[in-house]
DNA sequence: TTAAGATTTTTCCAACTGGTAAAAATTTGT
DNA sequence: ACAAATTTTTACCAGTTGGAAAAATCTTAA
């Protein structure tokens, strides 16, 4: 018989293990070829099985692919939910850039997958973008302007200041052959994570002080 | 008769016109899909004819997109070509973020393919970018590097201040469906790009300056 | 005007696509 | 051990894909 949404039924121990391979597997290609750009077979012999194996446990590609999505999306909100109203002001950019900068660096596949959806117009994610993600930067923005009209940072706007630490945080996992294309030969492309912090923080503390 | 490699022969009326069609539809829906999520039905459809009419002109989907990507690098190296070593250091680089975002003002889907193609593992032009563009950016850090031994601006990694700039001028391109989901309903959507100008302006000046 | 060349349409195809149905094999609870 | 449930394999399909071949139509220079 075949499995019902994963969610409310119990699942037993090898559905549970190759979902695990299977969303592993996606991850890979939807990361690298985009959903259209993506086949079922394609993720099917990166997990090792045999495509109507693979349907079995997600009966479309697309259940894959938002099973990717959401997973994805309250990890990516953490790091700035995180940022705490009572903390340092530039303290807390600065640890809110490293928490970015580290999950760029420990989850490539994942700001690429992101990317891929964004870039193409956001069709699987537009309402959590104009509801969850809004209303985040929202509350965060009204912080930030809170440590503006406090004196306690510059004057500048909390949204595109947001933005351009999504910027620039997420470019090292996206744009990353790019990087490592003109970062080679380089002895520090390797430390290239802790040169980009470095730079980075430098950028905030002095725009951001008063 | 088949035309030839479109550079070498002299080419008909008819041809310049349809290749310049062919290559606008390309461009909308390459930079929206990507390459492997593109059709040529899609294309042909977007250009008002028919697939095997689009193939007369270009005789493979893979011949289109990299005439797009040819054509889409000479644009992209321009803005950090300008830079000036003559130039006063900070208004330089002002003036380089300038470019580059009304480059993403006015050609995100562009900005789009490009970011498609290096998100997808740059396939098509990794050569390019670890030659033209390795090179640029060799010289232009060079530059950079001595306008800090000469104490004109902040000291820091030249390579990276120009990825900074590149992640967030591009975001405003690549991201837009993002950008447009956090700032909707705010009246100033529409200025989204003056704001970020701002923003980016306040964060380089104050950053870099001694 | 007319023939050579350029362009477009029609017809086709083999490979690949996402997905189904049912049989076969395996695992599991008892 | 064994029946029931789960998992995997085999065989299949209709639609789409990139692309080829050739016939039909249109342009253009002499």
């Amino acid at each position: 018989m075949k499995p019902r949404a994963a969610s409310t039924q119990r699942r037993t121990r090898i559905q549970k293990e190759n979902e695990q391979i299977i969303l592993e597997s996606a991850l890979e290609v939807f990361s690298t070829n985009g959903f259209r750009g993506s086949t079922v077979d394609q993720i099917a012999k990166a997990a090792g099985m045999s495509k109507p194996n693979l349907l079995y446990y997600f009966r479309r590609k697309e259940d894959m692919h938002q099973a990717l999505l959401d997973r994805l999306l309250t990890n990516w909100l953490a790091p700035l939910e995180e940022m705490d109203a009572d903390g340092e002001p530039i303290e807390e950019i600065c640890k809110y850039i490293r928490r970015k900068l580290q999950m760029a660096q420990e989850y490539p596949r994942e700001s690429r997958l992101f990317a891929n959806e964004i870039l193409q117009g956001a069709p699987h994610i537009k309402q959590q973008l104009e509801g969850a993600l809004r209303n985040l930067v929202d509350e965060k923005s009204g912080l930030i302007e809170n440590w503006i009209s406090r004196g306690k940072i510059a004057k500048c706007n909390p949204r595109h200041l947001i933005f351009s630490i999504w910027a620039t945080t997420q470019h090292y996992a996206d744009f990353d052959v790019q990087i490592c294309a003109i970062l080679a030969e380089e002895e520090r492309i390797e430390m290239r994570f802790e040169d980009a912090a470095k730079m980075l923080e430098q950028l905030y503390v002095d725009g951001l002080k008063i």
